[in-house]
DNA sequence: CTGAGTGCAAACAGTTTGCATTACT
DNA sequence: AGTAATGCAAACTGTTTGCACTCAG
């Protein structure tokens, strides 16, 4: 067993990761209780976040929305989703392509990271029991007040590695 | 034991990282060594880099280049450090400021990572065998060629944090 | 009715690029 | 001498902001 001994730990990349469940209601009722409006471009963009999963740079949220003759302007966009970033309800994801990565901040913590295509930039997500461990064991050790964390692996993706070793 | 299991561990951010050896020689034989030519700028920055140790931002960089008044324009900072980074000897860090930082890359690969301040936004650097170990087992699962990973934690500083309790 | 939310366009910051000039090797 | 490296300034991209308008509560 090697491979094999992913099981809870979902070592794997998964296929974009299911969107959390009842995120959408449990963001509109956070914002009601601050007494927050959301009509509009705000709804939309939680609406749009809660049906995708992984991380969208805020422009793809955008055209999204578009698609979908939504429209809201790329300005409120951005307004949504620092709002909903303060409120703790999004995750804002560096990979450093430089433009920020958005995807819902589940209420129950759960959370997972990413690799990064060093070759095609595909982004695919995957979580690890060891490695959260490791984390939360670290954080006990330093001396910040540790409230996030996030890990960027890189590398080349199994269609990227083959094409790269078949040639 | 438990703060005191730190010692090759050394999750204690530590003071500024001492400056990799003998990085700036190391950087330009690299170049010779393919015939990148190094004077002007491109020096400069590597100079500058193997002082320093701790990830700068280009601007940064930049700055304290001119304070040396080793003018250097800071397209040319820009070209040296993307140069750098294509030939692995510096690493490229987001922390999610919208400025990349960049610091040397040791050869040997030994690496730090970063905890950032929620509040003052000071930057510390950390190691973690423990972490280490928890990435190097997940990329053996993953289905990637793994080539680099990344870590970023955020919380409050030691500072900050007595600040915020203290008041 | 009233202010929070939105759209638009202009402002910004970081980074990249084209081209003429400089200076290593 | 020949060519890679640099400086300058303009172009670009992602993100933020000011202001007038609209719509939800």
């Amino acid at each position: 067993m090697s491979g094999a001994s992913v099981q809870h730990g979902s070592a794997e990349p998964r296929p974009p990761t299911e969107p959390p469940a009842g995120w959408a209601a449990h963001a509109r009722a956070e914002l009601r209780r601050r007494g927050i409006r959301a009509g509009g471009a705000r709804a939309a963009v939680i609406d749009l976040l809660a049906a995708q999963s992984c991380c969208l740079p805020a422009q793809g949220i955008w055209e999204r929305l578009r698609r979908r003759r939504h429209s809201a302007s790329l300005a409120s966009v951005y307004r949504a989703l620092d709002l909903l970033h303060d409120l703790g309800l999004v995750q804002q994801i560096e990979v450093g392509e430089g433009a920020a990565r958005y995807e819902p901040a589940r209420p129950d913590g759960e959370h997972h990271h990413h690799v990064v295509c060093d070759d095609c930039g595909a982004i695919a997500a995957f979580s690890d029991d060891g490695l959260e461990d490791a984390i939360e064991s670290l954080a006990g050790r330093l001396r910040h007040r540790v409230s996030a964390h996030e890990v960027v692996i890189r590398g080349a993706c199994p269609d990227c590695a083959e094409r790269a070793a078949g040639s």
